[in-house]
DNA sequence: CGAGTCACG
DNA sequence: ACGTACGTGACTCGA
């Protein structure tokens, strides 16, 4: 990996600091004002963070003249004197850089700039990447390869990044040194130069684009407007002393040793700690303050902080793209052409591909042509004709390729392509590499885009979709329209990268032992998710329909009552904020409202339900809501959702979403339809099986998670609770508040439920005593109870926390990783929200783990023993099917045995089963 | 586009 | 002193 240097503008970015606070300045007690002091340190340390530097460096102007004054007496003449705040800041920043053993360099008679152009020049490009941190456009001339500048933080927004190339595309250049030019014409009047009359950046930039220099465009100044060249015979005895003063000065001798004196290295606490207490900077205090683990030393090799030693990659810029390879991508336009590719393709012992088609929805999506990489920047382009007889002849050539089981085939979420081609009756075999679904078990908490893993792995950007189509919303275009030299580079190029990277993330799935996972259970479980999204849920719209208009009608008549307990004729109630104000505010049914963190008023349910008796409209707002989502979400929504072509509902269930290792759903989201609601459960009933031969078969997994729970903490006593087959929920009642089993109230149950759940989620007193209503100290109680009757359990929570700390991950039962980075944080909040990560991840993954090796198998017995019933609905610990009626006890029995058998434990899976003409029903 | 709310396991 | 149970997706409002 390259060395990483990164080199700050001191004065800048102190400047923008100070005026950054300047209508509310932070003070320490003494009355120090200390804006520019912490917001400077804080912009280093946040860079530090963002780009991780092998090395760095801080440049200070030198008071006094430079050689800019001598050649130019008026030179910032006109800038006002340094505030008197910053004065007195400045040394105290050199002290904290100090401290935190940051270098600093200056140089007389130069100026930052100067310094960082130097440096940055100097650097080696082979081994080094140079971060330029500052706000002033000038260091666009030292932009290069291997340079580039961070632009810091304004209000709200990121930093920004700029590469020589964005630079060069933004004025139009070149190559960055023209920028100088660019400068020497447009003036700059902080620096107090004159450019040329009439000129700024537009124009400046405009003439240097098209001219390339100064002196060519003074060459062809009769090519000039009368009166543009009249401006600049004016200016021309200025112009070499402008480009003088814009240059930045890239050869000072500095007498400097890059990789050994600017080399990053942990603080020196003993002496910053001081300084940090003087100036009462808490935050940096803490991450700084002598904890444990710094005495210990725990940094990551040339970090000045302690990270996780599995963390994202770091940062990238300077993205290679198609125009920096030199790539060999065909057409293959002819019959012939095509059988020459799938020759190449059946002596390949793995290709990867990709599919264009007209839209997004797979049902629907008519393939625009296919895209094949052979090797790195290698790849075929195979256009397909609109007319789908002979789209399909054409693409049935590669039915053979695709079918067979000894070519490996690679992708990016090859669900998608798998559902298009089967539209053509395409069917995939052999092992399938996707690479979005690698990285998901490589970084589960990660993105997994192509752009972005090409981005993170390649160090490449690819050709972006819009500049196919077109920015979706606005004249949405159509991959049909696009030109065939364009569309061959962006498809052969997601084929190439997802070729490119398949060898990329193979060897980290190997490093991380996650190759069995994948294999296992994600990758088989592609074709199962790509059938159960096919075969779709069938809806029965009509009687949706009947039952939202007889919700709109009560909607209607309770939107007028409401409004009118509360006199606001126009009142928006599905407007947190109005109805806040209306409750509090003007009804003031509460003078002690909890408020949002935005500062409005608190308005859901938990909270109304506390004012239930204080107003009549209380309980009126709450039946609104409840009626308002079932209309919104469900009822309205549904029926828009039924397939045209097939007059069924298709989900998509994502495979590399959730970082536990669940499936989620969306468009629609079937794994949230109502249940616990009596209006809501209603809407079950619309789910029906797919004909009148049908049923409608759903088989849910009873306690899976405490189950698991058992198996993992090993703990007996819920081990033996789980093999007598108690009821757990008031097996635990039982059992922590010392009662007999058939003694148990059901008050009893529903806490020891709620503690059950709570112990899955990583308990915490207070989030018990919220759920139950109860007072922290009887949740306390409770909760020593519970882990007095657990004691395994209890023993099992801190060993998963124990576990992450040591290792930065845990792990489910089938060995998917979660990473928990933030189980070392020194913020507790966030540390906590890792410590609870660390006992849930593995019980919830497990679950997940274990539905997904049960459809898997269902999928393959369904498959070898042809039968006519489907699969159709995931929702995590539950499977949905469409049974065909005479099959029903044949798919009962598979189901079941495939689900309970499906991992073996300490305690038995137990399955239960319900069969109905609905979904309500089967329940 | 984020925040607030609420549907599910 | 601070904020607190895990994981999702969809809708609505309003800057």
């Amino acid at each position: 990996m390259k060395k990483r240097l990164l080199l700050l503008d001191a004065y800048a970015l102190i400047y923008r600091a100070y005026y950054a606070f300047i209508n509310r300045p932070m003070r320490n007690s003494k009355g120090l004002n200390t804006s520019a002091i912490y917001g400077f340190i804080r912009a280093t340390l946040d860079a530090i963070k963002k780009f991780e530097p092998t090395h760095v460096a801080v440049a200070f102007d030198v008071s006094g003249k430079t050689f800019r004054n001598d050649i130019y007496p008026e030179y910032k003449a006109q800038r006002e004197e340094t505030p008197e705040d910053i004065k007195t800041s400045v040394p105290i920043i050199k002290n904290l850089l100090e401290a935190f053993n940051i270098p600093i360099i200056e140089k007389e008679g130069f100026e930052a700039d100067d310094i960082i152009g130097t440096i940055a020049t100097k650097a080696n490009p082979d081994e080094f990447e140079v971060i330029m941190m500052t706000p002033d456009k000038d260091y666009g001339q030292l932009l290069r390869d291997n340079v580039i500048m961070a632009k810091p933080a304004r209000s709200g927004n990121d930093m920004e990044i700029v590469t020589a190339k964005e630079f060069c595309e933004k004025y139009d250049i070149q190559k960055p040194e023209q920028f100088i030019d660019i400068l020497a014409l447009w003036g700059d009047v902080s620096d107090n130069i004159k450019g040329v009359n009439k000129v700024g950046e537009k124009t400046a930039a405009k003439l240097i684009s098209q001219y390339g220099s100064i002196d060519n465009l003074l060459q062809n100044i009769d090519k000039l407007s009368p009166s543009q060249k009249k401006n600049f015979e004016e200016a021309r005895d200025l112009i070499p002393l402008n480009k003088k003063l814009v240059s930045i000065v890239t050869d000072i001798d500095l007498k400097l040793d890059i990789d050994n004196d600017l080399k990053v290295s942990p603080p020196k606490t003993e002496e910053l700690i001081p300084l940090l207490e003087e100036l009462e900077f808490r935050t940096l205090l803490k991450e700084f303050g002598a904890s444990k683990r710094k005495e210990q030393g725990q940094y990551v090799q040339g970090s000045l902080f302690d990270m996780p030693a599995n963390k994202p990659e770091r940062p990238t810029f300077n993205l290679k793209t198609i125009d920096d390879f030199d790539v060999d991508y065909r057409i293959a336009k002819s019959r012939d052409d095509r059988a020459k590719l799938i020759d190449e393709l059946k002596q390949c012992q793995e290709f990867a591909f990709d599919t264009e088609t007209t839209g997004l929805d797979p049902i629907s999506a008519e393939l625009v042509g296919l895209s094949f990489a052979i090797k790195t920047n290698k790849a075929w382009w195979v256009s397909v004709p609109k007319n789908q007889d002979e789209a399909k002849s054409i693409v049935q050539e590669f039915a053979e390729v695709f079918a067979n089981h000894n070519i490996g085939k690679i992708g990016q979420n090859i669900k998608f392509d798998m559902q298009v081609l089967l539209n053509y009756d395409i069917e995939i075999k052999g092992k399938l590499f996707d690479t979005m679904l690698a990285h998901y078990l490589l970084e589960p908490d990660a993105r997994h885009n192509l752009d972005y893993l090409s981005e993170i792995y390649l160090n490449y950007k690819p050709i972006s979709i819009e500049e196919l189509i077109g920015k979706k919303g606005k004249s949405q275009g159509n991959m049909r329209n696009v030109d065939p030299e364009l569309i061959t580079r962006y498809a052969c190029e997601d084929a190439d990268l997802a070729y490119q990277l398949k060898q990329v993330l193979f060897e980290k799935l190997q490093g991380q032992g996650l190759t069995e996972l994948y294999f296992k259970l994600e990758e088989p479980l592609i074709e199962v998710l790509t059938h159960m999204e096919r075969n779709g849920v069938t809806l029965d719209s009509q009687s949706l329909k009947e039952y939202g208009e007889m919700l709109s009608k009560q909607l209607v008549e309770l939107e007028k009552e409401i409004r009118n307990m509360a006199g606001v004729p126009d009142l928006n109630i599905s407007s947190p904020k109005q109805l806040g104000e209306v409750l509090f505010d003007k009804l003031k049914i509460a003078t002690d409202a909890k408020l949002t963190k935005t500062k409005q008023y608190s308005t859901n349910e938990e909270e109304l339900q506390k004012y239930i008796d204080k107003h009549p409209i209380v309980s009126k707002i709450l039946e609104f809501r409840g009626i308002k989502k079932l209309l919104s979400t469900y009822i309205e929504t549904l029926p828009l959702l039924v397939n045209k072509k097939t007059g069924k509902i298709h989900t998509s269930f994502n495979q590399a979403v959730a970082s536990t290792g669940r499936l989620s759903s969306n468009n629609p989201n079937l794994q949230n339809i109502p249940i616990r609601d009596e209006n809501g459960r209603e809407i079950r009933k619309a789910f029906i099986p797919s004909s009148e031969e049908h049923l409608l078969l759903s088989a849910d997994y009873s306690q899976i998670e405490l189950r698991l729970m058992a198996h993992m903490s090993n703990d007996q006593i819920m081990l033996e609770a789980f093999e007598k087959g108690e009821d757990i929920h008031a097996a635990t009642a039982a059992k922590i508040f010392k009662v007999p089993l058939n003694e148990v109230t059901r008050e009893q149950r529903s806490k020891a439920k709620t503690a059950n759940f709570g112990m899955i989620y990583g308990i915490s007193a207070f989030g018990l005593s919220q759920r139950l209503g109860i007072s922290r100290t009887e949740a306390k109680e409770l909760i020593d109870g519970y882990f007095d009757t657990y004691k395994g359990v209890k023993a099992y929570m801190d060993q998963c926390v124990a576990e992450a700390r040591e290792r930065g991950f845990v792990e489910t039962i089938f060995g998917r990783k979660r990473f928990l980075p933030d189980i070392n944080s020194n913020n507790q909040v966030v540390r906590g929200l890792a410590e609870r990560n660390a006992i849930n991840a593995p019980i919830q993954g497990s679950a997940a783990d274990i539905i997904k090796m049960a459809m898997i198998n269902v999928h393959r017995e369904i498959i070898s023993r042809k039968l006519k019933s489907k699969m159709i609905i995931q929702v995590h610990d539950e499977l949905v099917f469409d049974v065909y009626k005479p099959e029903l006890d044949e798919v009962k029995e598979v189901v079941k045995r495939c689900m309970e058998g499906a991992a073996s434990l300490k305690v038995p899976l137990e399955v239960d089963m319900g069969i109905g003409n609905n979904w309500l029903e089967a329940h």
